[in-house]
DNA sequence: CGTGGATTTGAGAGAAATCAAATCATGTGG
DNA sequence: CCACATGATTTGATTTCTCTCAAATCCACG
């Protein structure tokens, strides 16, 4: 199955530089398919998965329950990445992994992983920074509930999103699929739904962005990130060397 | 000096398993003392640093400022921990690393990391599997500042460092030495400063905790963990087979 | 003993939550 | 093709938590 080597590589070249080799190797992997429908938990807190999950098509959630019944949505993933990566060497999990919209998924085992990671050091250091770029984007998930209000805040998530798909070339002109409901958003930003509902109308009457069923558009991208206080530096895009 | 190898050991040792080899090439490795004041900037967001700093003693937050002027920290670094460990593959830092008290750090080049990750396998992973843990935690402040109301936000970071502190035995009976402002607290919790102060007279009024300079001590752990919904597990104590 | 930072207190304002209900899709089955 | 059920979005009114502002007190230190 090409398709799952190809998603992988697309995504790592990203934020990596690849030689043969490592394509090569890539190319090898044994992965399984599975699709799976909208709202199915990939994998649940407590568990100890053996394999991790490649994204090919569709969005996933990584997701926190609190006690009391309160939902923190951790992370969004778009296709290319491995969402559970980190499960690689974090026996238990942590969280709970949900898909958003129907996805088709490659599950690589661990044991292949990490042969893959012994043979092919640049591989290694590639997959390392894949968790830790995910670091990254915690970290600034952290300002951005703990530090921005509302309006801003949605306007960091959006902007966000919009930087990750432009990189895999999952944007038209400022604009992107992202079908998930106004709930799901306040379980991203800490918000609740009736909150989010008003912000993300105020942002479409300040004609900052659009929406319409499920298609973001960023309609003032300049306006957009002056309001956010969006600086990309975060997500380390491109191959630093 | 052997005072940086054992602290590094100790730390890697409470949420991994290391072999003898893996000991001896931690004794090996070219480690500079550096000893810094308090309040001072170890490294700086944008900059791109060619060594990552052991923590041996002190502690160290990582800091990140939003453009207009909030501060936002994103962790309290303890002994034996290396903060900055994630420059070793994200070359430009988007964050920045400043002491809390007097500490005393260790630099270690990248170059010499590199090499101890290609020589040992095992070690190569417990560097990866901290830098997990990392992760881990920085999910659950996002949880923490997106779910939790004051009260129990504070008392979750407390249990945090409670518990984190007694895996490298730096706490007594329930208490540890935490040398921070209230200030330094309200900027971990995106909390005003104010309200970080009516939050922890409430914690002592319900003799949940205690506070005198800088010493901390649970008074009642168990209605600690039901008021702030605590559970451990994502600080992946212990090495997980 | 004075100074500056840290903590504390009080009062008022504001952002966001909650509660409750209406409206708007969307998709199903008769 | 329409009636209906279900979930999503929207609106309005009220409450609550937290912030801001301003000032007082406390404390460590030179």
């Amino acid at each position: 199955m090409v398709k799952f080597a190809e998603a992988l590589i697309t995504k790592l070249a990203v934020s990596n530089k690849l030689d043969d080799g490592d394509i090569h190797a890539l190319h090898g992997l044994n992965i399984r398919e599975k699709l799976l429908g909208p709202r199915v938990t990939i994998v649940s807190d407590g568990t100890r998965p053996t394999e991790s999950c490649l994204l090919v098509k569709g969005y996933v959630f990584r997701i926190k329950m609190t006690p009391d019944g309160g939902k923190q949505v951790l992370s969004i993933h778009i296709p290319g990445e491995v969402p559970d990566l980190q499960s690689l060497h974090l026996k238990v999990m942590d969280h709970d992994l949900e898909t958003v919209t129907d996805c088709t998924l490659g599950f690589i085992a661990h044991d292949d992983l990490k042969n893959v990671t012994r043979q092919r050091p640049n591989l290694a250091a590639a997959l390392w920074r894949e968790t830790l770029i995910d670091g990254a984007i915690f970290r600034e998930w952290i300002v951005n509930v703990g530090q921005r209000e509302a309006l801003p805040r949605m306007a960091h998530l959006l902007l966000e999103m919009h930087e990750r798909l432009k990189g895999i070339g999952l944007t038209r002109n400022s604009g992107f699929e992202l079908p998930v409901t106004q709930t799901d958003l306040s379980d991203c930003l800490g918000l609740s739904a009736v909150h989010t509902n008003r912000v993300l109308q105020e942002l479409r009457r300040e004609k900052l962005i659009s929406v319409n069923r499920g298609e973001f558009r960023i309609l003032d991208l300049s306006r957009m990130k002056e309001l956010a206080g969006f600086d990309a530096a975060y997500l380390h895009l491109g191959p630093t060397i």
